[in-house]
DNA sequence: TGTACATCAGTGAACGCGCGTTCACTGATGTAC
DNA sequence: TGTACATCAGTGAACGCGCGTTCACTGATGTAC
């Protein structure tokens, strides 16, 4: 028997899958060393190698963990399409680009991702599978066309918080957003009467 | 005077600046090291600091003159909203996907700009303003509007090939490039017949 | 024309540092008797 | 109940390596006279 209860070590990888998600979605991968990943949850280095294979094996364990928190989290929102245009409206929030290591590991990671080992981009493919399909199946329509556009919306609004977090000029940071949120919400077919054009400085529309 | 021709260094500094700029879309910003970009250029690491005050410095130069770049590349397409279409059929396109070191630098890089410093940062904000003009003034309507219309464009096809590059997943990924061509197409209010739903496999659509 | 000198783009070794990974060791706990 | 032992999560130093940056030096060329 273990001197910890069964469960100890099993936690103990959880906490640093969640501190390292953190950390990775504000660094970068490459800019997160595994020193700095365990210091974060409140341990050494020499630890990190009784949790996990590699360095790619923790990214591969995050990517996977986000995405099934992100189908989680969409899950508990109102039913139908309602929900999705509460996720797109959170989502291309000035809070949610404000805070780029609690928002979307996508946003935060996505290119980095396409450059990473195959156990993260496997892991990767598989969450936003499912994110995609959740989204899809809350859509109206034949079935088909709704995974296609829950496909686009989704990179709809990767893209447009990616760029409003690239750009210095804080005006043209808010009109991508609002200008993505009309296009999302004009594209779920929700009625919707904000002006693009006069974004709002700050907080949620 | 110096022993080579005026011209000489600065001749050295561009072609600096070209070859970091298919390394740095190929591996990254943290990526990439001084050395091996400085070999792609036939030169040693020394050198470097003769052109560039920084790494920083180079990676802001290499994202100003790749958004140039692509100004330019769009200036030379068929006029008005037709020579958006090209643009967008290219982007989208299994080529553009499968060659990163030669395309779009947003695609390549966006949320690592997104974290790199305030220099860099300036050089996207000045280049993507150019080029989001410039797509605007191809697109009927209101010169409102139509850059509106142009940033969501932009930010659309970017995540699409982002998500396109991180999935390991190939229909996956050849689906994702032509649904948001199909979107995108739709978006501009351009004719076209391409079923998304049976996507291209490996050449373009 | 021939020689001495100034210029300066480029070289390559070195700086301190942090990287991912390994490993001998520690020490708190549970078990055996 | 008390003691000896086994377990093993976690420590912290060390490995070789590449990072961004600095700097004394090289050597091909143009200029001066």
């Amino acid at each position: 028997m273990a001197r910890y209860g069964s469960e100890h070590k099993e936690a103990t990888r959880r906490r640093i899958v969640e501190t390292a998600a953190r950390r990775l979605k504000r660094d970068g991968i490459d800019g997160s060393g595994i020193a700095a990943l365990m210091a974060d949850a409140g341990l050494t280095n020499g630890a990190f190698y009784a949790h996990f294979a590699s360095k790619d094996d923790l990214v591969a364990s995050v990517v996977e963990e986000e995405l099934r928190l992100q189908s989680a989290t969409l899950r508990v929102l109102a039913p139908g399409s309602a929900g999705v245009e509460e996720l797109v409206r959170t989502y291309l929030s000035p809070e949610h680009r404000d805070h780029r290591d609690e928002g979307c590991p996508s946003a935060a990671l996505l290119d980095e991702i396409g450059r990473s080992a195959d156990v993260t981009r496997d892991a990767y493919t598989t969450g936003a599978k499912t994110l995609v399909e959740e989204i899809a199946a809350r859509l109206a329509g034949d079935p088909e066309a709704a995974h296609g556009r829950a496909l686009v919306l989704f990179t709809m609004i990767v893209g447009t918080l990616q760029l409003s977090r690239a750009v210095t000029d804080r005006d043209l940071s808010d009109e991508a957003l609002a200008r993505g949120l009309h296009q999302a919400l004009t594209f779920l077919g929700v009625e919707h009467d904000a002006d693009p054009s006069h974004p709002p400085t700050g907080e949620h529309p």
